[in-house]
DNA sequence: GAGATGACGGGCT
DNA sequence: AAGCCCGCCATCT
């Protein structure tokens, strides 16, 4: 049985190309809607370098949040806007960049890991 | 096992 | 409308 952690990287590398989803929706399409700080934490957890694209995980307010006290948050907005994606005034991604999967494929792809 | 710690979120002021 | 407050959850001490 993958842990928590492991089932959030398994679900962020789903995450398509130019697509953002939120904390509070990982959590949720992980069966655990009360587990966004939870999936905050697993990604802090991710080593540098690493092939889990968690800057494509923004919050609720579709902003990127700060890491450390003073962060502007400029680092995941560039990897972000590399993507493509673009922030209006206020930082903010518009809606329709959300990713919105349902949830059977979800499962799917956690229960058949890989394929 | 109790207490502390966040890359959160939503409800209330 | 902008914060503050306080649950929530997986981990770490």
């Amino acid at each position: 049985m993958m842990n928590f952690n492991e089932q959030v990287y398994a679900l962020v590398q789903l995450i398509p190309h130019g697509k953002v989803i939120s904390y509070g929706r990982v959590a949720a399409l992980l069966d655990n809607p009360r587990g966004a700080r939870a999936v905050g934490w697993a990604l802090a957890a991710l080593p540098d370098g690493t092939d889990v694209p968690w800057h494509r995980v923004v919050n609720s307010q579709r902003r990127v949040s700060p890491r450390y006290p003073g962060d502007d948050g400029h680092r995941q907005q560039a990897l972000l806007q590399a993507e493509g994606i673009a922030f209006d005034e206020n930082g903010q991604i518009p809606k329709s960049l959300f990713w919105d999967p349902p949830l059977w494929e979800i499962r799917d792809s956690l229960e058949n890991p890989g394929k």
